[in-house]
DNA sequence: TGTATTTTGTAATGTTATTACATTGGTTGT
DNA sequence: ACAACCAATGTAATAACATTACAAAATACA
């Protein structure tokens, strides 16, 4: 279920507005999907959003200044798995959310070689899905 | 050497003032530092960033809406090194480049099983570096 | 109830990036 | 040399993304 824990009222609307899209949304394009629900401005958006990138139920696609919903249904699963990664199609949008071990160790190993503490790690992918690149 | 091939006045002063700089510069930082160079507006550093991009003398930082010379000097370097990663100090603006190609191979895979044709990859560490960590 | 805290509303502004169109300057072919 | 062409540049306007500042309302809770 895609239902979560004690969001706020224009935290819900953000959430459900980007688990019914099927690619990632800019804040703009949230905001004006939910001027028929009483926003006005930006500010509202981005205030959501922050709670919602904190709670890990949404990601930041940082190389499309974008946002999806956390495809892993289950709450805050991201904690348990290391770093997400994103592969984002060009074409269609779509966006497949995955993790691996074997690059966070290596990213932790070269971090820690280096004494570099990583806050934050992002890896996206750009391209083609299966489906367009046929 | 940082001097490069058959850059235009435009593209060599952009290069130059990336080179000079210590910590990444967002488009229009570089404008402003070259004003006195004749540069009035953002689209005479975009076009030149766009052709340096292409060559692979600077990059940009996705997370960070900036850009940085590429550290490895001799010419294009990046394009045998698989992807490039950047660790990016949130304190002093100190980016380290580095490859790694047991990640390369691990993105490879994923791509390859799930049919995802990569274009473009991006991996990016924000934290505090072993100086400011201390 | 009264006070504190969080959430929301609104406006203004700051920052990053692109589109459109005019001009300049060099190259090539005749 | 000249015209035709093409790449690079100049300039203005606008689009797209994000934050700051301040006021008002809603909620929690002593």
């Amino acid at each position: 279920m895609n239902t979560a824990p004690n969001l706020t009222k224009n935290q819900s609307l953000v959430f459900e507005a980007l688990n019914r899209a099927d690619a990632p949304m800019s804040a703009y394009t949230i905001l004006d999907k939910l001027r028929d629900n009483g926003f006005r401005a930006p500010l509202q958006v981005y205030r959501a959003l922050d709670k919602l990138l904190e709670l890990g139920l949404v990601h930041r696609l940082e190389s499309l200044n974008s946002f999806v919903a956390c495809s892993h249904k289950e709450q805050s699963c991201c904690r348990h798995h290391g770093t997400v990664a994103f592969a984002i199609c060009e074409s269609c949008g779509q966006v497949s959310e995955f993790h691996d071990h074997a690059i966070d160790d290596r990213l932790e190993g070269w971090a820690r070689q280096k004494g570099f503490k990583a806050e934050k790690t992002t890896i996206e992918l750009r391209g083609l899905c299966s489906a367009c690149a046929a």
